[in-house]
DNA sequence: ATAATAGTGTCTTTTAGACAATATCAC
DNA sequence: GTGATATTGTCTAAAAGACACTATTAT
């Protein structure tokens, strides 16, 4: 075996490979989980739905590259939420025309307006979940849009993510209905409430309530300093 | 913004990158969690520790790398255990001399025998972490470590990962001995025993005992079928 | 016998989940 | 008023953790 040479870097020892980023940015629209999507225009898989995504820069962090590439597809400057490494994909042949390894990352973000097509967001549109997974995606999309899904389910259980999709200030309702669209299940809203407001760290009172509807005003919350959920919330005990 | 050729894959789109994988290679040796570390024989950092890893080559599938260089550098043709992806490391100058994108992969693997220098595996060692951890490691491998023991440590809590680290068949002492070097912390072996047994699918029974010194005789199990510990083990009450 | 490890039983506390009951709004 | 949502309280069952106790070995 003489794939090692002593650290020389020769240039026989690196092959050159392309480096993406490829987004699964998710955010909760009425009540619906939905994906950020684009339509190739170009060949390969002209015309069918893709993850956006674009090169990353010859100077250019991985985490800078997706906030970059999230920011023109959506069209917002800075997205609120979260972002973080999703993790890597490079089959040899993933993209038939060359060498090329997508760093994945996955992205929560509040409700956002629609792209607007012309501007730097062309294509991009926000997509229902279960409507994304039953279309044919691009490349190995689909596969990397079934990670991030189960990565955003699995953190809701242990993490204060939840308040990812949520606005700066919102109900105890709200957060509950995220979670109701993240998992596709149906919550208590008694337990549920006395979980949140009961997990140390995780809201903080605003002091204020709304009305919104019938019923009892709600009181207003800010996500407070909690990352973890301990003990969890867990999902695996439903239907 | 040019950013964007309409996906036409124009040179100037995608610099070239080279891709490497790391490893985050754990087993437990007396009862202590030990790294596969590498001592560089070449700048930079040459004689500084490195994690074990190597370019990917052009045709091959980053795990293929990544299963690859642990065979090479432990010496052990098909290295029990587990192996899954960790991260992808790329900031622009974490490798001073060029751009360079690291895969890093997390492998758990049971008690292998000492690598022999002169063969493929040339400097690699086993570590005990709390040396690894100290040791001021080349590039950004400290926190690449950082990041595999994490990822393990946290795995072990809601995975059947802790059999990965142990030989085909073991007894229950051995697997919490592996929980206690991973963690490092102490478990009520009775409460223990009882939670590893009482979880359906995590052993299955071989019908043999073993005497090892003194006190009653061990049954002996191999691992089952369940991936995943529910409920889970948890750390966190932990001291 | 004594020490050591394996394994079982029991008790207490915490928590999840079911669900009754109350509070406050729109209509 | 009725119906809807918010919030609190109560009960039961599951599980964690503490720890007494029994079983079986080496010395």
């Amino acid at each position: 075996m003489s794939r090692r040479a002593p650290e020389g870097y020769r240039p026989e020892d690196h092959p050159a490979f392309a480096v993406t980023v490829d987004l699964v940015a998710l955010t909760v629209r009425d009540d619906e989980l939905h994906a950020l999507l684009v339509t190739r225009a170009e060949d390969p898989f002209r015309g069918r739905l893709a993850l956006p995504g674009g090169f990353v820069r010859a100077d250019e962090d991985l985490a800078d590259a997706a906030a970059r590439e999230l920011a023109e597809e959506t069209g917002v400057r800075r997205v609120p939420g979260h972002l973080e490494q999703l993790g890597t994909y490079g089959a040899p042949r993933r993209d038939p025309r060359m060498r090329v390894v997508s760093v994945a990352y996955l992205a929560l973000a509040p409700e956002l307006p629609d792209p607007v097509a012309g501007s730097d967001a062309r294509e991009a549109a926000w997509v229902p979940v279960a409507t994304a997974l039953s279309s044919r995606l691009a490349f190995d999309h689909a596969r990397i849009l079934a990670d991030g899904l189960e990565r955003a389910r699995a953190k809701l259980e242990y993490t204060a993510l939840a308040t990812a999709f949520c606005p700066p200030t919102f109900t105890v309702s709200r957060l509950r209905r995220v979670y109701e669209a993240v998992w596709g299940v149906g919550l208590d809203p008694r337990n549920f409430h006395r979980k949140v407001t009961g997990t140390a760290g995780l809201l903080e009172d605003t002091g204020e309530v709304v009305v919104d509807g019938p019923g009892r005003p709600a009181t207003v919350y800010r996500a407070g300093s909690a990352t973890e959920l301990n003990p969890p919330l867990t999902r695996d005990r439903l239907s």
